[in-house]
RNA sequence: GGGGGUGUAGCUCAGUUGGUUAGAGCGAUCGCCUGUCACGCGAUAGGUCGAGGGUUCGAGUCCCUUCACUCCCGCCA
């Protein structure tokens, strides 16, 4: 038998009812009475109640043992009294009674309890995550992560996919995010770059002919912290495919990701068969291109609406004489809804920096008219047309902002999510997945005016190469595609660029020379010269699914040892200083900001 | 880099229009208690009210500066 344990503390149930054990674990909880102490004891697995009484020899030194004491009991399992069986624990029938006990590793005061479901500042739980971490919650949410990540590793192998790793010590790219740098002591003066994501590596891999890679990446960049965003470091499943079309990697991960979802949680998919959304279809329905799909309500354009004679709502009118657009969100069967619930929403849109939303409701008493401060402005003519452009109906009422398109687009996603947040539409139950295809290939920086990669620079355009209008490069659209679920972004993906002359020719309008190309993407761009297939991927991010099985809104919930919002970890004091010799070493200097 | 929120005992929090000695629960220490499972009861210790400056007869409370944490914007091909 083992030194420390016969069984844990999950293990024990009626049947053992009189054999001895040896249980190790931590003190959960005492509940002391005098002469007689209930400890309950928890380990990984579970909690099993121990019981001593003052006869034993042990009595007086347990009484006074520290909670989270690691400590090893021998006692006989007894049963308990039909009054005293708790069925709130799976080994509530029984309990240990005490006869030896040893500390194994005693514990301090503590700076914060384990047992306790109260909420604790990010600062002492993160200093002492090995404790925070014994908790139940967090504890459970951890285990949750390992067994999500074990299955969808499972499934990829069986999909035919193999595992590689990718070198955590690359070159510096020039897209995308900040890199963390990591100065070479061989190379003085010159610097690798940790991995914003495996992104060339699985190319090549494709290129050396392996047909379906997966591996769960780690991913730096050197970004501000979010919620749902880790400074630093994140993991992917990152995945490629060759000779395929962008339809054989949406089948590959919609299987996953509602084997994945059926597996872990009891929330309905809305939609087993993900809908593909255009990206232009979903920042004009929605205002964004994560759209929370649970979300019933639709923005509309009405701009033309503002144009007619017979409306006179000038402020709108001068707006959309500049350019500016009008859209609207129309919430059903609102006409009844207190002022103060219409006078909420606008002061909302005041404060998030925006001149507020208008707002009317459409009812009938004789003829149809707009009720509400701005309902004067528009003629019965008018109202019709809102109505067949929008769907409303009597009863219903209309949000209206004017603005720039991309204010505008702003605005409307953020005001979709608040008003259907008020009227209580989204239903937390389920999990609504969707495609966003079709993005551009290019955007024009709005401050340097430049054309930009507008996602990812290896992405392939879409239609016939020969046949593509480069000067028109805003026009052009990518085989790029992102995966969104409950409005949070999964993962993005594309069909690659495996032609290296349409490379060159894409660089080129980003303002990229071939010569930088070929210097910055000398590995790529060299092996797609050597017989490159047509290849594709994309990459969910685990910490976001994780987050969303669990039923988490922070990702540091779901995260082992993550680093405080400036990127600190507290409980190991990264980052820190260094000595001079190591900075003499890789040839490095500092100048430190005053 | 910018905006919002928070900061009071080891932990979670309360603290009135500025007014005696800053409170509670949990935890700690000591005592009582043989069936609890958030055990119960009693007592004790524990505070630079994040820090610095100012207004005032008097500041946890008002003002300024600053720091820390957090949420958001920017950023995240």
């Amino acid at each position: 038998m083992n030194k420390y344990r016969s069984h844990n503390c999950t293990n024990l149930r009626k049947e053992d009812v009189g054999s001895t054990v040896l249980l190790s674990g931590w003190i959960n909880k005492k509940r002391d009475h005098g002469n007689l102490l209930f400890i309950d004891l928890r380990d990984n697995y579970g909690i099993t109640q121990c019981i001593i009484d003052k006869d034993n020899s042990n009595f007086s030194s347990l009484e006074k043992i520290q909670l989270e004491t690691v400590v090893k009991i021998e006692g006989v399992v007894v049963n308990r009294s039909k009054e005293t069986i708790n069925i709130e624990i799976e080994t509530g029938e029984i309990e240990v009674k005490i006869k030896k006990f040893e500390v194994l590793g005693s514990c301090k005061e503590l700076p914060m309890p384990v047992f306790s479901d109260q909420e604790y500042s990010e600062e002492i739980r993160l200093k002492y995550r090995f404790l925070d971490l014994r908790r139940k919650k967090i504890h459970e949410n951890i285990i949750l992560r390992s067994k999500v990540i074990s299955f969808i590793r499972n499934e990829m192998n069986s999909y035919g996919f193999l595992e590689f790793q990718t070198p955590i010590l690359t070159s510096s790219s020039p897209e995308g995010a900040r890199d963390f740098l990591v100065p070479s002591r061989l190379n003085p003066g010159k610097f690798y770059a940790l991995p914003q994501a495996p992104q060339q590596f699985k190319q090549l891999i494709m290129v050396s002919g392996f047909d379906k890679y997966f591996q769960i990446a780690p991913c730096f960049r050197d970004e501000d912290a979010r919620a749902d965003r880790s400074p630093g470091e994140f993991y992917q499943l990152d995945l490629e495919m060759s000779f395929v079309e962008q339809n054989d990697i949406f089948n590959v991960v919609e299987k996953l990701l509602i084997n994945t979802f059926k597996k872990f949680s009891n929330k309905k998919l809305m939609y087993e068969k993900f809908p593909k959304i255009s990206y232009s279809e979903a920042l004009i329905k929605y205002g964004t291109d994560k759209p929370d799909l649970r979300n019933p309500l639709i923005i509309n354009d009405i701009t033309e609406i503002f144009t007619r004679n017979d409306v006179s709502f000038e402020i709108f009118k001068k707006l959309v004489n500049k350019g500016s657009k009008a859209r609207c969100i129309v919430t059903k069967n609102t006409k009844d809804k207190p002022r103060s619930f219409f006078d909420n929403i606008d002061k909302w849109a005041k404060e998030q920096g925006f001149s507020g939303l208008a707002y009317f409701t459409i009812e009938k008493e004789k003829e149809i008219q707009a009720k509400g401060p701005i309902g004067k402005f528009f003629s019965k003519d008018a109202l019709e047309e809102i109505m067949k452009k929008t769907g409303a109906k009597i009863g219903d009422s209309i949000f209206l902002s004017c603005n720039t398109q991309k204010e505008l687009e702003k605005i409307t996603a953020l005001a979709r999510d608040k008003i259907a947040k008020d009227l209580e539409l989204i239903d937390e139950n389920i999990f609504a997945f969707c495609w966003i295809i079709d993005y551009p290939m290019f955007e024009r920086n709005e401050q340097t005016n430049k054309i930009e990669f507008s996602h990812n620079p290896f992405s392939m355009p879409q239609g016939d190469i020969e046949k593509i209008n480069f000067e028109k490069p805003l026009n052009i659209l990518a085989y790029q595609y992102d995966i969104v679920c409950n409005g949070i972004e999964l993962s993005s993906g594309a069909i690659r660029n495996h032609i290296p002359e349409l490379m060159y020719k894409l660089f080129s309008i980003a303002g990229y020379e071939k010569q930088q190309v070929d210097e910055k993407f000398s590995g790529m761009i060299n092996a797609l010269s050597y017989g490159a297939p047509p290849h594709g991927g994309i990459a969910p991010g685990i910490d976001r699914i994780v987050m969303l099985l669990a039923g988490e809104k922070n990702i540091r919930e779901i995260t082992m040892f993550p680093m405080n919002q400036n990127a600190q970890d507290l409980m190991m004091n990264a980052p820190s200083k260094i000595d001079e010799n190591q900075l003499k070493e890789l040839s490095l200097s500092l100048k430190l900001k005053k």
